[in-house]
DNA sequence: TGTACATCAGTGAACGCGCGTTCACTGATGTAC
DNA sequence: TGTACATCAGTGAACGCGCGTTCACTGATGTAC
């Protein structure tokens, strides 16, 4: 049975409700956002807007959540597209994937990791979860690959520090998921490595220092590679 | 001859506005500053917050100016406090400070590394030169600790993509600074590991992950520090 | 030292604007019998 | 198949708010003679 007419049209309409949003976003930045700019652009009335989003808190918090899944997708996508390659292959592929996205969606990005807008608090148990997809994802990668052999953790990284190794095992534990340690140690290292150049990219900080920022994303990346202690064919 | 009583009263006047709107910042993020705000805050009326800045966006901009020198002075002071010990601890008290400012002042620290402010555009040739001292900061202790042989480089640190070296060149000659291409390159690869852990520390995302954020940054600097070739000693 | 005048720091009213949200309403769409 | 009714999607006016900036003004402070 076909999903009723109207409930669809109710569905469209919230979509496009949101790239609307997102758009202005672009644009304007994430702070500039307003229902009222986000109606006039639909040619609708802002009162209409409320019978989708019962307050502009939680449009942004549909936003932040499609944002957070769009990411996990694009990366998640990248790394199943290199499935018949190494495992260190389909980490480059995610890490790339991760900037990729933060590159083609700047506004999302920056609602997500920028600064947070000012009135607005976000749902944590709403966040949390869409928020730990990527990094759950690099966690598995980087356990393939230690278990693989493709990375044999250089000596430093192999101690962890004590107050450290009991949070992880504690979120394992609320999670019920089963990861090592060393996967998720060396997985929470990488990620501000990665993330680090993305938001100095973003903002323009690193671009007028090395000029070009595709070729020295993808240094770092090799780098960081090297430093964990994987075996680079590539 | 003392400057004239009326003069020092308008600069501390002025500088008391800037403190002001630091606090707001501080409560209600960088893009909920205003004017009016400020000048209740103060206990005047808004046009006179006029005669002490012709705009808000000449208000944002010294604040902005502020921020960043607040940053180097910062660096540049605690590397002073290790000036009789090896490069290394003094490299590593930068790296220290820097995240300590980031903490300490994270309203002006998301003013200059965060979202930017969405009707404002900052002046380049003002905002460039102040941001750049901070990293020229890193880039002359990372020198000296080439020089003195604390710091050996990894061997993959020894290729610099060319794209990137080319530009670091035209830079140094820009600034007409005498810095090794070695030491420019590596401590633009530091940078992103120092920033994107604090980062993902201001806005929340790191803590929830490796829970002891301290210990973590600790870690993670002297994991950086081992990658890049250094000798550590403490 | 006294006086006339210029500058300065600040006020209060006003302009025109955009905002989130509520409310009572209307016409179209779907549903039950 | 027709009709009565409920729900839905949207409108337009309004509330109360805060904003950056301008303008004409006032009283205090400093300066020149």
């Amino acid at each position: 049975m076909p999903r009723p007419k109207r409930e669809q049209d109710r569905e469209a309409t919230a979509r496009q409700i949101k790239a609307v949003a997102r758009r202005l976003m672009a644009e304007k930045g994430s702070a500039g956002l307003s229902m009222r700019a986000i109606a006039r652009e639909m040619k609708m009335t802002a009162p209409a807007l409320y019978y989708y989003f019962a307050s502009m808190d939680d449009l942004i918090t549909a936003l932040i959540l499609d944002a957070f899944n769009a990411l996990a997708d694009q990366i998640d996508a990248a790394r199943q597209q290199h499935t018949d390659e190494s495992y260190t292959a389909q980490m480059m592929a995610a890490v790339l994937a991760y900037r990729q996205y933060a590159l083609d969606h700047p506004a999302d990005f920056q609602l997500i990791y920028g600064s947070p807008i000012p009135g607005y608090a976000a749902p944590r148990e709403l966040t949390v979860p869409a928020s730990s997809r990527t990094l759950i994802i690099f966690v598995e990668i980087l356990q393939a690959m230690l278990e693989s052999g493709e990375l044999v953790l250089d000596t430093h990284y192999q101690t962890i520090p004590p107050s450290i190794a009991t949070h992880i095992e504690g979120l394992a534990a609320q999670l019920d998921m089963e990861f090592s340690l060393a996967a998720a140690y060396v997985a929470f290292c990488a990620w501000p490595q990665i993330h680090g150049v993305i938001m100095l990219e973003l903002f323009e900080h690193i671009g007028p220092v090395v000029g070009d920022v595709d070729t020295f994303y993808r240094a770092q990346m090799t780098h960081m590679f090297h430093t964990l202690g994987a075996t680079i064919t590539a």
